[in-house]
DNA sequence: CGTGCTGTTGTACGATCGTTCAACAACGTA
DNA sequence: TACGTTGTTGAACGATCGTACAACAGCACG
């Protein structure tokens, strides 16, 4: 029926170009977990929607259910991709620190009150992914997963500064955080509480104060943490 | 067609209860209210529908538009009388305290991590919130207004605290600390990114650690800042 | 007991949701 | 160049969404 938009334009039928481009599952899966993301910074809760997703990822509404069983594992993976993408950049940010606690926790701050973490499209998805966690087993799985990771790093670095605080002029400040401090756990609890209190706070109103000031405000909890 | 049910039952016709109960415009609205938070703790964002919300307050689909304008304005005052009921928790706690600032924060972390307050339930209600937040300038407006009440009691305490803390010999503890802490804004914005972090975390991880184990870092929080 | 107002009901409507699936077409291969 | 694999499309389905509206009925009042 009436001759096809105009795609097959060209005289000779040499230089038509393509009405898609077939990708590896790999890629494309990639980039739906993509555009799943950017939707959800556009649109909120509401960029949660298939036809939304695909509109972003410049796919048909069918393609999705091709790559992915359904709408809640397409969810799943982006939280996934979400999570790790946080996690291993703060490791990289501490990885290319110097090789002293404290630069490798001032590093971690900074990397954790800068773009692209600290963003208020960025806390939109957070709370959105928040938002599903206690109805969605997939979420809560992947949440269990990442998050480990992520309290590993923080509690390592914590029990390095607190160890070091301790006996700077002992031998291996490393190891011997072991089980001298029984409130490492708390320590850990806490910071974390700091970091995404002042990262949730900053992203509902960023006027109220730099991020600068909140690397400033958890430095100086870890200070006194160690003074104590 | 075909004899309506049951509700005119009784032989005589004396005892026929009726189908609905009228009720003061005021009345319904608080309950359609309450079914709006009740809905969204048990639900979550699929709790804020007209069919789910009107289910559980026990009422036909249509009776909250006779009430609201629309599902948003309903919402934003579901979340209007969420924020006041927190906040005026609050504010009744630290007046139920006894006259002493250090006493009066400690009631205010108390009421801050025990319930109505601490609970996974409560959390996901302000999850669901805070992912509307950016999109709905209703409920931005109902935040910048309850937001307010919230950070003068805080700041009220911590001013009492620091200026005491600063000056227990002086006169006048109370208004002695006008200027005097420059920082002040920045101990609010962390106590309350602290508390934030805590309650979050405690919500999306209930083992992880005890109320008053959030409390007693809140206090130590305090206690640093005022020694420093 | 009859009347009026208005709070309440429940159907209906168009839009959009997630998912399915038959048909299409890009592109490696022979 | 023709074929076959398979990534991709887009219409269609039933379900559910928010809202509108005409009819119903509770209850105060005469």
């Amino acid at each position: 029926m009436s001759g096809r938009g105009s795609p097959p334009r060209t005289r000779a039928g040499r230089a038509r170009q393509p009405r898609f481009v077939r990708q590896l599952p790999q890629q494309r899966r990639q980039a739906l977990i993509d555009a799943t993301i950017e939707s959800l910074k556009r649109y909120g809760h509401d960029g949660l929607s298939i036809r939304t997703i695909s509109a972003q990822a410049g796919v048909s509404v069918g393609l999705i259910n091709h790559h992915f069983p359904n709408k809640n594992q397409l969810i799943a993976a982006a939280y996934r991709h979400f999570n790790s993408e946080l996690v291993g950049g703060l490791q990289a940010a501490v990885a290319r620190a110097a090789d002293s606690p404290r630069a490798r926790m001032r590093a971690f701050l900074e990397a954790s009150f800068c773009p692209p973490n600290l963003d208020q499209d960025a806390l939109a998805v957070w709370v959105v992914f928040w938002g599903l966690y206690r109805h969605s087993r997939l979420i809560q799985r992947v949440q269990r997963d990442t998050y480990r990771g992520y309290v590993r790093l923080l509690r390592g670095m914590l029990a390095e500064l607190l160890a070091q605080a301790r006996a700077p002029h002992r031998r291996r400040p490393r190891r011997a955080a072991r089980a001298a401090r029984p409130d490492l756990r708390l320590a850990a609890i806490g910071l974390t509480a700091l970091l995404d209190g002042l990262w949730l706070e900053w992203c509902l109103q960023p006027s109220a104060f730099k991020p600068a000031e909140a690397v400033a405000l958890c430095e100086a909890w870890v200070e006194d943490l160690c003074r104590r």
